[in-house]
Order: structure tokens, then sequence, then C-alpha cells
DNA sequence: GCCGTTTTCGGCCCGACTGTTTTCAGTCG
């Protein structure tokens, strides 16, 4: 069973209660434990087994015996108890927006509505309209609700909506529009972003939302206010603006920033001082003490500014008030790529442009590493051919002057766990990334054992994209991420945080759990042409994300991984 | 249901908007 699967049941119960009308307290708790265990990189039922559930935050006795029954049987009493007399289509229809358990309990009971369809029917039909509280106004926004969640895209991979905004952002500049920012998940950078919100702080609102909805991008305007805009670009997406006052432009960029679960930290350590926080401001009765900056905000809540990647109450606040917040690996800490693409198999620039490129990014090493024969359609290089690339680096190295080119591979790990090159030649190579790129559809056990198999490879110094996730397009394979995670700490064998925004694999909480167990982390763009070395800053963002330190990323040290010492056994 | 150098019981974030209301309930972020 996976975390996700635990999680889901746990959040269906605090659903289902809801509508049931049960202590809204409650549904928190069992919403937060949901939450707490969908980003637990250890296997729940490990930590059932060895009795150590409780040590995590927010699960106590109650929810541990919930999950640890439906860990061992696949069912859980309570949840079935719950879903008594609840048909699944009721779940559904809270999901509205601007649908509530009320709401739904009051078309239930009166009308006998139990889906999304019967209650659009209803709302169509007008008798909606005959139940108390409940007008045409309503109705109509239902089945708005209805249409939106039918059309509705869902998260979209924080590479797509970055450069986006940051476009949008630049021109809101040119015309002379201050302080704008992007809030929420994109500041956060997590990895997928659902929606867009800009903040932007000035005394003329309505001057700074017209120019935004002016915009060239701008395909329809959605609402245009003083304080508000909002508006939809030509492929659908939603980007709200907001323009608040300089006295409360720290406090709104703290609360639009998030995440909700840190906010609600951050008022209940407020509440504790005997202050209110809010997005005006941090108020003591009716004094603002801060508001200007986040910084203060912070400060007068006794907290250093917590960076916004780490702003997900996974324990940034404790650490916070420890004075024991990671100092995080930042870009400029990066010296090398370790794993790229050139023309000898599917890249797109030869090996000199690759170094070239790298050196102008100021890096100070790359290794080449090219796809092996598996992967035909992809130019893969056989035992040969890679013989021969490594003379051609060597000439590269001697052409090339303040940077260092070095001998790698990525090479397959076939569906039985043999590496897809003899280790004669792989023990030529400075430094050797293992990947799986078929057999995806292989059981858990096949897979994680297939993978522990190339980490045993004394010629393999790091993993690639272990999950082999494509945001918005596939689920990663199913892999027992921490065996591997043991498994690589044991061997000194590194972990790639693919930075490929559409993989970011491994992802945050991975990284973290790498970090606990020592393992090294390898951030590389796995670069097919010279512009996509860029992408390195997403997978620094992710590592960020995982409270990753310099120590604790492999391409992070002035002297390349290689020779002696590199992959200490 | 969880949690605690202010508590083992009594708390649990805060404000805005909407629609249907004469003072508020429901929903959202």
């Amino acid at each position: 069973m996976r975390n996700e699967d635990v999680a889901d049941a746990l959040d269906l119960l605090a659903d289902v209660l809801e509508f049931k009308g049960e202590n809204p307290f409650k549904l928190r708790a069992y919403r937060k434990a949901a939450r707490v265990l969908r980003d637990l990189q250890e296997d729940v039922s490990t930590l059932v087994a060895e009795g150590r559930l409780r040590d995590l935050p927010g699960i106590g006795e109650g929810i541990e015996k919930k999950v640890a029954q439906f860990v061992k049987t696949g069912k859980m009493d309570a949840l079935e108890a719950a879903m008594e007399g609840v048909s699944p289509g009721i779940v559904e229809i809270m999901k509205i927006p601007g649908v509530g358990p009320r709401t739904a309990a009051l078309a239930r009971e009166k009308l006998n509505v139990q889906s999304v369809e019967e209650l659009a029917e209803a709302a169509r039909s007008g008798r909606l309209t005959e139940l108390p509280g409940m007008g045409a106004k309503k109705a109509e926004n239902i089945l708005k609700g209805i249409e939106f969640m039918r059309r509705a895209k869902g998260r979209m991979p924080l590479g797509k909506v970055l450069p986006l905004v940051e476009s949008l952002l630049d021109e809101l500049r040119r015309h002379g529009v201050k302080n704008v920012v992007a809030a929420g998940s994109l500041r956060r950078m997590c990895e997928t972003i659902g929606d867009i919100d800009i903040l932007a702080s000035g005394r003329s609102g309505e001057k700074i939302v017209r120019a935004f909805t002016g915009l060239p991008l701008v395909a329809r305007v959605l609402a245009s206010g003083d304080t508000k805009g909002s508006i939809l670009t030509a492929d659908g997406t939603q980007v709200d603006l907001r323009v608040v006052e300089p006295a409360s432009y720290g406090a709104a960029l703290q609360y639009f920033t998030g995440s909700k679960a840190h906010n609600i930290r951050l008022r209940s350590i407020a509440r504790d001082r005997g202050l209110k926080l809010s997005e005006y401001g941090l108020f003591r009765d009716e004094r603002r003490v801060a508001g200007r900056t986040e910084e203060e905000i912070y400060e007068v809540l006794g907290l250093p500014c917590i960076p916004p990647v780490l702003r997900e109450d996974r324990g940034e606040i404790e650490a916070a008030l420890e004075g024991k917040l990671p100092k995080l690996v930042e870009l400029r800490d990066i010296s090398g790529d370790l794993h790229v693409h050139t023309n000898w198999s599917d890249g797109h620039n030869s090996i000199e442009e690759m170094a070239a490129a790298a050196r102008k990014r100021g890096y100070r090493y790359l290794v080449i590493s090219d796809h092996t024969r598996a992967l035909k359609i992809f130019g893969g290089l056989d035992a040969s051919r890679l013989l021969e690339q490594i003379e051609e680096v060597k000439r590269v190295n001697a052409r090339v002057r303040g940077i260092r080119v070095l001998t790698g591979t990525e090479v397959d790990i076939r569906a039985d766990g043999t590496l897809d090159m003899a280790d004669e030649v792989l023990a030529k190579l400075d430094f050797v990334t293992a990947s799986v790129h078929s057999g995806f559809a292989q059981d858990r056990d096949t897979m994680t054992r297939r993978i522990l198999a190339a980490i045993e490879n004394p010629h393999v110094d790091s993993i690639g994209h272990l999950t082999g996730r494509l945001l918005g397009e596939r689920d990663g394979y199913d892999v027992d991420v921490d065996a591997i995670l043991r498994a690589a700490a044991r061997t000194g064998t590194a972990l790639e945080l693919n930075a490929h925004p559409a993989r970011l694999d491994i992802n945050d909480q991975a990284c973290r759990r790498a970090k606990e167990l020592g393992v090294k982390v390898a951030i590389n763009t796995d670069a097919h042409d010279v512009e996509q070395l860029d992408l390195m800053r997403f997978g620094v963002a992710t590592a960020q994300r995982g409270w990753l330190e310099r120590s604790d990323v492999l391409n992070a040290r002035a002297e390349p991984p290689v020779g002696k010492g590199a992959r200490p056994r």
C-alpha cells in the first residue's frame, strides 16, 4: 500500500464527516495527518510495523489505530461507518466551487440529490431555488461552478508557468508598476502550480490593474477593480493580480505566498504572543506593529525570515525557533553539470559547444554522458563509440580553457538489472550515471531490485531520474525510493535530482530523506542542447525545497567528483 | 482528533465575499 492511498483514505474520511457535520477540528486533524503521510518518504507500512507512526506530527492514538488497520487489512472501520448512507456523488458535489457540506446536505435532504448531475438538473429546473436560503443567483453560480470544475486543467508544471509569469512581471515593471512579484506556490517553487497570484504595491490601484488587464498576453479580462484584477491568457491560464498599500505589502506577500499550513502555524504563534496576523499586518490590539516587509513580520514573531521554498509546515517553524534553519544551496554554488548529452547520441550540440556553454555559466567541470546502445533510437553509443568519445574528450580538453570536460555515460539499466555497457569500459570513465528507460510497467519489487542491482555495480556513481515521472504526463514507475536511498547510502552512490522541470526527479521530499541518510544529491540538467543548461535553477529550487545545503550536493563542490575517494566504500 | 515550560482540558487562523438576509450563514483562500 502506498502512502498516497492512506492519505487519500484519511482525506475521504474528512470529506464524508464534513458532510455529516462532524466537528471541524476533527476534520482538520485528519487532513493534517493526510498531508504528513503524503509528504512522508519512508513507507507508512514500515512505520506501522515498527510502531513509529506516532512519532509523526499530527498523528495520535486515534489516527494511529485507523492507519494501522488500513495498512494491515486494506480496510478502515471508521471510513466504512462514515460512508454508511453517503453516496460517492455527495463527496464530488462538495468539490464544486461554491458548494460546501451545508448546501450538499440541504439538496440531498429536500430534493434527494445524490450526484453532481442530479444537482445540475435541480439547478436548471428551478427546484433548487425553492429551498430556504437558495436564490436564482446561487443556482446559477452552482451551474457555473460545475462547468468550471469540468473544464479545470489541474495543476501546471512550474517550468511552463514560471517563464510566462516572469515575462508578465517584466512588462508590468516597464509600465512603472513597483514591487510586483509572484506569490503563492510559484514563489515557493512548487513543482506544479495551481493558480497564479501576483502582488503589487501602490496607491493608485486602479491604474495598476488597468496596466495589468491591458497587457498583450491578455486574452480575456475576468475582473477589473481598484485592488484586484483577473485575466485569462490565450492558453486559458488564469492570473490574479492584487494591489495593496505599501504599509501592508510584506504582510500581503507573506499571506499570499503561503502555504496555508505554514500561515496557520504563524498565526497561531502570533496569537500566543497576544498578536494578530492577517494580510494587512501584524497587530497588537488596533496598532500595526509590522507589515511593510516579510522580514519584520517574522522578526516580531521571534523568527528569522524563513525562505519561501521552506514554507510548507514540514518542520521549518520548529527549526527557525531553534535557530537551525538550513543554509540552503544556491545556484551560484553549482560548479558543474554531471549529466548532459551531445550530438554523439540525441543531443543537438557538440562536446566542445556544450563545454563552452558550461564555462560561460561559470562551471569548472562538465560530464559528457550520452546514452548507451540499448537506446538505439536516441543514437546510443556502443563500447567502441564510447571509447572513441573518450579520445575526443581528451582532444577537446586540450583545446578549451577554463573548464574540465569529464568522460561519462548515462548507461541504461536493462530490465534484468544488468547494465548496457561492459564493466571494463565503465571503469575507464570519470563518472557514470545509470538510468531506467524501459520496462516501466514492472512491479514495485522487480523495479526496486533492478535499480538496486545497478547501485551495487562499483562503477555506477549516480542513479539518473529515479522514478521516471513526467509531470503532467505520466506517473513515475513504482519503486521503493526509501530502499534505494538506503542502498545508495551504504554504497556511496549519489542520487540525481534531474533539473528538467518536467522531471524534478528525485523530488523535494526524497532529497530531504537523502540528506537524512547521508546520500549525496547530484543536481543535473540532462541538457540536450546548450540552452537547457539553464534548467539548473529548477533543480536548485527543488533541492532547496528538500532542505539541501551546499555540502549535500555532489556538484556544488569545487573539485569534480572523480578519482580517489569520490565514491567511498 | 491532536496537543501542551502558560494547559492532560479546552483550545484549535483570519478576513473577505456572496447571497439572502434585516444581522448572518456558508464558502473560500
